[in-house]
DNA sequence: CGCCGAGTTGAACTGAATCAAGAAACGTGG
DNA sequence: CCACGTTTCTTGATTCAGTTCAACTCGGCG
């Protein structure tokens, strides 16, 4: 997969860009080709690198009290990063891992920055990005908040129906904010007599 | 409170607008001084404008099997509107509320894609807010899903120390996610024997 | 093979919900 | 300024969805 393949999938996603803010593009971004299980930021550091996915998947995760919760997928055609250390510049409190082998296309918060003033087209697709995130996320406080651990299950399928074979069922677990065997019951639902 | 006095405020919690932008919002906007109680959106309606609180507060709310659900408090220096109808177009499943006597400045959506077109400031201006709020959500999803509703509580004091001299606690219970009577017990911890 | 991580199943426990009264605070009109 | 009704909040008893802890199964891989 090569950058203009990648940048169609971009522009097909998010909005077309114009031939010079494309060429300007490619100059700042680097193609990243890696191994399932690959972390790509870990905690502690600060992350200023936001990624697009090309092919592949990742999730953000953060460790507390040691266990490992899961707060963020993304899949193709989708941009990961880690939001706290990207938008304040602060250290990561999340870890980011490349959950299959993927192909991502990278780009520093200073370059974004640098396009952002260059192009306005360039800041719009950064605002489409984060409305659509602002959007998914208001959808998932819903869901946490007044469903049951049945219901979030069911939703995460409609939404993403290959998820279960994609992703360990301990990260979809977290995610929804129920524990590997509630999960694991949903799924089996035992035989009523 | 006058127009110049709101961009004051709008621009010491977001940033400095040119001369020139601040003139052609002033053109655009509308301060509305408004009773507590007053519904600023109906579920159903479109709600392709966005608020400015200039004083007092508000908060989007649904419906949920006849239950009222606080799903976002706003106050002073924060915008509001409902995300889902102004960003998609679509019918709002909120209602927005104003919770005190209030100051509001009002733009529609039209308009807010003119400045943004033609300001890039203007542009960045929303650009901020919708990141910062999709910074608390994202908080949000943490505090809804791996605290106590004790610890919950205890959150939402610590961000907004006097929100319970100001919003009725069915509210407050309603968007930590709890029942009133869960709130009320942790309010007023039984002594133990 | 035999081990190891991932998932399943079982039983006991628990935080918060629900249902049901009651008390306080609030406002409005006599 | 008090009485009454309404809304808001508190308290109690019971129930339940989901957690916890522990043991077991299964499939893959060295």
């Amino acid at each position: 997969m090569n950058f203009e393949e990648i940048i169609a999938n971009v522009e097909l996603h998010f909005l077309t860009l114009t031939d010079e803010c494309r060429r300007d593009l490619k100059k700042v971004s680097k193609i990243m080709t890696l191994e399932r299980e690959t972390l790509l930021v870990k905690e502690g550091q600060l992350a200023d690198k936001t990624y697009f996915i090309a092919k592949g998947s990742a999730r953000a995760f953060y460790l507390k009290d040691d266990k490992d919760i899961t707060d963020w997928f993304a899949f193709e055609n989708n941009f990961i990063n880690s939001i706290n250390s990207f938008f304040l510049h602060i250290p990561s409190p999340h870890f980011i891992e490349v959950l299959e082998p993927s192909i991502l296309l990278e780009i520093s918060r200073e370059n974004i920055d640098l396009l952002s003033d260059r192009y306005q087209e360039f800041d719009r697709l950064g605002k489409i990005a984060i409305t659509k995130t602002l959007l998914q996320l208001q959808q998932r406080v819903v869901s946490i908040q007044f469903e049951t651990a049945q219901q979030k299950y069911e939703n995460i399928l409609q939404i993403r129906p290959d998820i279960t074979q994609r992703v360990a069922l301990t990260h979809i677990a977290s995610y929804l904010g129920i524990t590997l065997e509630t999960l694991s019951r949903i799924r089996n639902p035992k035989k009523r007599i």
